[in-house]
RNA sequence: GCGCCCGUAGCUCAGCUGGAUAGAGUACUUGGCUACGAACCAAGGGGUCGGGCGUUCGAAUCGCUCCGGGCGCACCA
């Protein structure tokens, strides 16, 4: 396996590299004072001007204060010969365009169905651990469609670092710790009090979804009346609620002082109890989150948890060292960071007047932690309402003497969807979102990863659900998945063995439409490169969009299955080819390949 | 106000490290199934790449500026 893969890589890369060298030797007899020109070779998107293409004249004529095509004519003179190359012809303002052999570019078939699935596997990331983390939403309600973006490009992401060679570590990390849990806790406790009699008020600004009844009831199935409590004693000493119509800001403070002190109070009431309300609601949302990623097809090697960062006394040690390393001051009663010394715009708090830490100090605390793992590279995939973060947790690093370019922050924009032509609602506490679960259940998975896949994760994403749902024969995915079934068909019915296809006549695969093919073929690796050197997926699905695209064109225009047995055979083997390609492209973006839909 | 992202065909979006006549899907018009799957193909119209200035052989791409949109600027997470 590894040799193969090995061979393919060489093989692959065989192409451009030789057109480098053949280059290098024609511009170090033309402009030896220029030799160290670094030669670019890109694929003309214009079929007649050949293969590849170079612009080493036109960068050549400033220094040498010559014409470029005079210049790119002595290259062509000099330039040595070789089997690989049929033509190489001056053209525009000064390029050289290279028209390769066919047996050269039909090569690659062979390749692809040698390797099957380990064709476009890349030593690039060569093996360094890397880290991806993604998602990492509070578990506190379902995931919603934003969510799902997240997911999609975070999971895609993940496969194509590692079919480009990098050891991937996929991480969710979980926030466990602080005031949302305790909403939810608290959420869960009013609608089991509201069961079973007791007349609290629910709250505005608690988690208003149906799961929270959902979790109230199993509690009583499981336990009975136990967390009951009087209605007198879970209200003492709470402010009271504004009347619901008041949204200014007095209003929403005073929502909130009534939720904390009603927080207060459960845990008081309910002591242990709590820990068990707490932690039932906890355990509730992460498993339901789970299953609904991994039926999506999304997993993780690693679930953190942020109360784990706090129990094992890191962040605490982590301010320490900041504040042995001078970054701290206090002020106001508070612990900040001067993060300004790092570029950040104002300083942050890291421990508050009241004693506790903010989110940002376990953050510190999880960097440090991802670092001390001994990852060469952490990647972390945020909400782009989290761009403000960036500087300050990269301070925080350089603060703490670790290499913060070690670490790529990748930002996700939101994803807003339609419904009835209306913006449809995102907020989680409303209880009004469309849930990722909706959303596959009505779109379907293949589609709904390939939808996320096909933008940039940096584009804003205009999701039209009522699109998605009425016309889903209209998506790209199935453009892609119908090639694949054709394919599957054609082979069926051609009913060889597909071990001999190895060894067809590529040669007799010589019209433009099959030779295009070709190319492409040998353009999937680099996709993969570029994609993972960009942490750009979406390229892969646009690669394989075109890719089906030239199959079916060739599917209408040429036979297959012909009489002639040399030629039939030299077609399914390309087809069966491009089958393979679409396999191990979908692969990396999690979505399925049907052999007959 | 400051910072980050974005502005490409009616709509949704690609466009690699600057390259040749700016692309795809969709919508619209027309043609193609007694041949391997018509969830397909072929052809056509559709553009001030938000505006301007600059860098250079060459700019959708890089720089500056203006206009327009999104997000962020907590002792919240």
């Amino acid at each position: 396996m590894a040799f193969r893969f090995f061979s393919s890589k060489s093989m692959a890369q065989d192409v451009k590299t030789q057109l480098t060298e053949l280059l290098q030797q024609a511009l170090a007899s033309v402009a030896p004072s220029a030799s160290a020109t670094p030669i670019q070779l890109e694929r003309p998107r214009d079929p007649t001007h050949g293969d590849f293409a170079t612009n080493l004249a036109m960068q050549l004529a400033k220094a040498l204060k010559k014409n470029p095509r005079e210049i790119a004519r002595q290259l062509v003179n000099e330039l040595p010969v070789s089997t690989l190359v049929t033509k190489a012809d001056v053209a525009g303002a000064g390029f050289i365009n290279f028209t390769l052999d066919a047996g050269a570019k039909t090569d690659i078939v062979k390749a692809v169905l040698a390797e099957g699935e380990n064709f476009g596997r890349s030593t690039q990331g060569g093996w360094q651990k890397v880290q991806v983390e993604f998602v990492s939403a509070n578990p506190t309600g379902p995931l919603h469609v934003g969510h799902g973006r997240g997911a999609a490009y975070g999971a895609s992401l993940s496969s194509l670092l590692t079919f480009a060679g990098w050891d991937v570590t996929r991480e969710y990390y979980v926030n466990d710790a602080g005031r949302q849990m305790d909403i939810l806790g608290l959420s869960t406790w009013l609608r089991y009090l509201e069961q079973n009699g007791v007349d609290v008020p629910f709250l505005p600004n608690a988690y208003q979804g149906d799961y929270v009844r959902e979790m109230a009831r199993q509690m009583s199935i499981a336990h009975g009346a136990k967390f009951v409590r009087q209605a007198a004693d879970v209200l003492a000493g709470t402010p009271g609620l504004p009347e619901a119509e008041r949204a200014d800001d007095e209003a929403k403070r005073q929502r909130d002082q009534h939720l904390d002190a009603l927080i207060a109070n459960a845990k008081a009431l309910l002591g242990p109890d709590w820990t068990y309300v707490h932690q039932h609601a906890l355990s509730e949302q992460l498993a339901d989150c789970r299953d609904d990623l991994e039926q999506f097809g999304v997993r993780f090697d690693v679930w953190f948890s942020e109360q784990a960062l706090f129990d094992t006394g890191l962040v605490a040690r982590c301010v320490d060292l900041l504040e042995k390393k001078g970054h701290l001051y206090v002020q106001n009663g508070a612990r900040w960071f001067k993060s300004t010394t790092f570029g950040d715009e104002k300083d942050r708090v890291v421990q508050r007047e009241n004693g506790l830490y903010t989110y940002f100090a376990s953050d510190i605390a999880y960097h440090l932690n991802k670092f001390e793992r001994g990852f060469d590279k952490v990647i972390n995939i945020w909400g782009a309402d989290h761009h403000g973060y960036i500087s300050r947790v990269n301070g925080a690093i350089t603060a703490l003497d670790l290499d913060a370019a070690k670490l790529q922050v990748a930002l996700v924009q939101f994803a807003v969807l339609y419904r009835n032509g209306q913006k449809a609602s995102m907020s989680t506490r409303s209880g009004e979102f469309v849930t990722l679960r909706e959303l596959r259940g009505e779109v379907g998975n293949d589609a709904c990863r390939f939808f996320y896949a096909l933008r940039k994760s940096d584009q804003h994403l205009d999701f039209d659900l009522d699109l998605a749902k009425s016309q889903t024969n209209e998506n790209p995915v199935y453009y892609i998945q119908y090639a694949h079934a054709r394919i599957c068909s054609v082979v069926n019915q051609w009913a060889g063995d597909p071990g001999t296809l190895t060894v067809a006549d590529f040669s007799l695969l010589g019209n433009p439409r099959e030779l295009a093919i070709a190319s492409k073929l040998t353009e999937f690796r680099e996709v993969i490169e570029n994609a993972a050197r960009e942490l750009a997926p979406h390229l892969i699905a646009f690669y394989l969009k075109d890719l089906a695209g030239e199959f079916h064109g060739w599917y209408n225009a040429e036979r297959m299955l012909v009489d002639d047995a040399a030629l039939r055979d030299a077609r399914v083997a390309l087809a069966a080819a491009v089958r393979q390609v679409i396999r191990n492209g979908l692969a990396v973006l999690g979505v399925s390949c049907p052999e007959s839909m």
